[in-house]
DNA sequence: ATAGCAAATGCGTTTCATTCGCAATAAAAT
DNA sequence: ATTTTATTGCGAATGAAACGCATTTGCTAT
């Protein structure tokens, strides 16, 4: 509908094609509130009656992900790479072990200890990936009998 | 030669057998000062002489972790599952962008941040997994011209 | 609009780390 | 020493992701 609307904008203002499909793939991944496997986004286009090959999606993400219109993220404990939207928000990821949910983080407690250690180490330090483990509100009850390894 | 060298009684203590190349595993991790690729042990060990299979090199490591002998580790952008000694300390990682080098750190900035995480979020926190990318001294030269994605 | 070119797609194939099945072997228990 | 049980070797299977190539599509310059 809306043709202005950024996101098929977006991708071509990052010199990509705009092609339905990255399109869509782009839309499902803003409206996600969960990071999506390429796997997870082929099912959905199916769903949603959008003829479009596995390969075609992983190309897609690779692309739009080297463009900075997506983030990669590989959470450990799940093998496979997940994507999200990228909201261009420094973020920190916090992983229940009992459903598996994530829940971004907007504060950053490591601003300045990135300045002590690159005193310290004499690194030229470029950024920093953290990741919580814990079990939400509604999984802590059998996180009691059941806990989790998370590294 | 030492029977009551840590390591093998280590193995034996935690309820697995105690076998050869379970033994010599546990002693190259605990020797080498980065993490290793099953590969990597499985060729050291080739290099030593000792004949194993690469599947025994992935079970042995599996059950040295399940017995936190061992821990696995997954840094962004290798593919491969690291593994190191368990020298049983609270440790983060500096990874270098350039030669892909790992070093440990020993400080955690985050002690008291989990708990105003937990109270902000009603969450149970597990631990947290912090890995911090940026070029060491030797590669920072070269950095400026090539400077390399770390997600 | 149209032609021409570069990029994107589909579909099948390949790669590569890791896992598995099962028979043979070695370690611990008796 | 004999039995029991875990470990190993080897090859085959798995599964996410990458790839080759012929076909199609988006973009650009007429
Ligand atoms: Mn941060
Ligand atoms: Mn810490
Ligand atoms: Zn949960
Ligand atoms: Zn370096």
């Amino acid at each position: 509908m809306d043709k202005s609307s950024g996101i098929a904008n977006d991708i071509g203002r990052s010199g990509l094609k705009r092609t339905k499909h990255r399109t869509v793939i782009l839309e499902i991944l803003e409206k996600s509130d969960q990071p999506m496997t390429a796997e997870q986004i082929f099912l959905k286009m199916g769903q949603e009656g959008i003829a479009v090959s596995l390969s075609t999606v992983y190309r897609a993400v690779e692309s739009l992900a080297q463009k900075k219109l997506v983030t990669a993220l590989e959470i450990s404990g799940s093998n496979k790479t997940l994507f999200e939207y990228n909201r261009k928000i420094h973020r920190h990821y916090l992983v229940c072990l009992g459903c598996r949910k994530i829940r971004a983080i907007a504060h950053c407690p490591l601003k300045d200890y990135e300045e002590d250690l690159a005193a310290e180490t004499d690194y030229l330090i470029s950024g920093h990936k953290l990741v919580i483990y814990g079990y939400c509100p509604d999984c802590r009850k059998n996180a009691a009998m059941t806990p989790k390894e998370w590294s």
